[in-house]
DNA sequence: ACATTCTATGAAATCGGTTTCATGCTATCC
DNA sequence: GGATAGCATGAAACCGATTTCATAGAATGT
């Protein structure tokens, strides 16, 4: 087994110092046109790759970046995720990928991990308990907190106009005559659902229509059975209500599957939207209509904004905040 | 903005050399009571966190694992994903995310990258056209292919039953009085749609079955929009065969939108199983029955099986394989 | 033609740890 | 009690690159 080749091999093999190889490889330099030559000939001759590491080391920059989501099983996530990673790779980067699954504990490890690796930047979909661990990480570091966010922390947002694809969605159902909306949402101290509930009851004062407590429902935890639980139990009341506005799509998911097992029409027995659009929710029958976001562009954005933030690192960095819109799909759930 | 903390400050702090300090860190040598006190109250003190590059430079290790998958929004690949991300942190270890899209080219620069970046281990689920590449790798580092595999190459693998998951799906069917089963396949060249359609000729055979080509289809790309009009051309064929059983959960998700479309009932129009469950085919009507892989598990194994072959570098490293068991779920689909 | 600036290059320091090696001290043995 | 082994420790080398600094030689200006 022949020991790895290092810049010294190049080094003597073309007849140069490790300092002229070191210029071509980073072309931080001029060097002259035959040692240029004699030195991409000895790279070539002997297969050499430079070492990542060592670069990192004397360089303070990794070239890769912390992605932390709370569940990369969720589409919504993986999408980002994907676009992360095209455009993390269009620039060199590369993703550490971290999933909280919901932890703060968990979280915070990885902040704490991600800071000793050294990575360039974090892109966080944070859990929302790690306020103040996340403030001083920013001041370090560039960060950008995606789809939610933490109030009080001075950090770049890439996320979605929560409040108008609500309002639209809601005001949708409002125009197709419905009067009782239900609303299914979870974690209502999070940003995001904080907001589509505000768009949700914009929708309604400006229709006249009353906000009734009865209709607002709060599911324990994103836990399937939990959640159709929750569900089944606003759905076998009296006074059912005749559309179902979910927050998210697990929320969504979990809807569809108990109104099929009450045996209800949609729409005609009740409307459904869901915030967030999935792939089978084209694929059955009725279609369900739903609040599209663009996953993969938040991924995208939030890698270019890291990538600004970390050139202009030393400038004083503000906090930027980019707002994608959503799209109201509308299919035969309405 | 103050200096980054380094072994140096936490010596000199201390009152110890440097060695000293390295000892306590990584417990490679017994160090006095009270040098070690003196040693963790610096550290302490000053928040000293140890630099993982510095580290790794002279230890040659990342304590990262590179997981190369073909796409990250296939539930199946994000629920290896997450099984991978969870054991690989309960070892210390973290992923790096590369996301191949089925193309060769991206696939081997990745390899590239992650020798480059001197990754501890490679989770491969390979696009299956860099076979010598990949050879190479594996000659030199530990690598285990997770799903698919490469024939010719020696690297372990951690895949599942796929010819008998096929098997007793299609096994299933024909006890349920069906003749004309159609199979729909992607890439007939890739060792998961070669064993499955192999338990599938299986079970045809052993029932004394004529295996029919023209129930034999092939999918061109797995784009879903091409794939619903291979789907449907056969689907309205006058024979239209009785049963479906589409070899993953692409396929599977274009023939249910195909079969929605056509208006067709499930099961009595036509049977339906897919290899591969997903969370929605629980929650529509009729339910789909599926070929259930551990996807979570495959992850899983597969860390656990790299850490075994790291731990044993230098030792001929054999390559193991792991069969993990497919489950047939039946549900009102058929 | 001489002083001055430029340019290409190599030597050496550096990044922040780990590990080998040498050494002084204490414990053990006959 | 003297020789030997064991043990904790620090000095220095090392991992593999980049970057600063010094310098020799060429190019430029007057």
């Amino acid at each position: 087994m022949s020991r790895k080749v290092t810049i010294h091999d190049i080094s003597t093999e073309s007849g140069t110092s490790p300092s002229t190889v070191s210029r071509v490889l980073t072309g931080s330099a001029v060097v002259s046109e035959d040692k240029r030559k004699a030195v991409e000939e000895a790279i070539r001759k002997l297969n050499y790759r430079p070492s990542h590491i060592a670069r990192s080391l004397k360089t303070r920059t990794t070239q890769s970046i912390g992605l932390l989501l709370n569940d990369i099983t969720n589409p919504f996530y993986s999408a980002v995720a994907r676009g992360a990673e095209d455009e993390a790779n269009r620039h060199n980067f590369s993703l550490i990928l971290c999933n909280t699954n919901e932890e703060a504990a968990r979280e915070l490890q990885y902040l704490h991990l991600l800071e000793d690796k050294q990575v360039d930047g974090i892109i966080l979909g944070p859990t929302g308990k790690n306020i103040s661990p996340v403030q001083d990480l920013a001041y370090r570091h560039p960060i950008v907190q995606i789809d939610r966010y933490l109030d009080s922390v001075e950090a770049s947002i890439v996320k979605v106009d929560n409040e108008g694809g609500a309002y639209a969605a809601t005001r949708l159902l409002i125009e197709k005559g419905h009067q009782r909306i239900a609303v299914l949402r979870w974690g209502k101290q999070i940003t995001t659902m904080k907001e589509r509930y505000e768009g949700y009851e914009r929708a309604l004062v400006e229709a006249g229509l009353p906000v009734d407590p009865a209709l607002v429902v709060d599911v324990p935890a994103l836990d399937i059975a939990q959640t159709m639980d929750m569900v089944r139990s606003v759905m076998t009341r009296p006074d059912r209500p005749t559309a179902v506005f979910a927050l998210n799509n697990q929320i969504g998911s979990a809807a569809i599957g108990v109104i099929h097992q009450l045996r209800l029409q949609i729409p005609e027995d009740v409307a459904l939207i869901v915030f967030d659009d999935l792939d089978y929710f084209t694929l059955i029958r009725p279609s369900i209509s739903a609040v599209s976001q663009p996953a993969f562009e938040i991924g995208v954005q939030a890698v270019r904004l890291l990538m600004r933030q970390a050139q202009a690192r030393g400038a004083p960095h503000s906090a930027e905040q980019i707002i994608l819109p959503t799209e109201l799909v509308i299919r035969e759930s309405v």
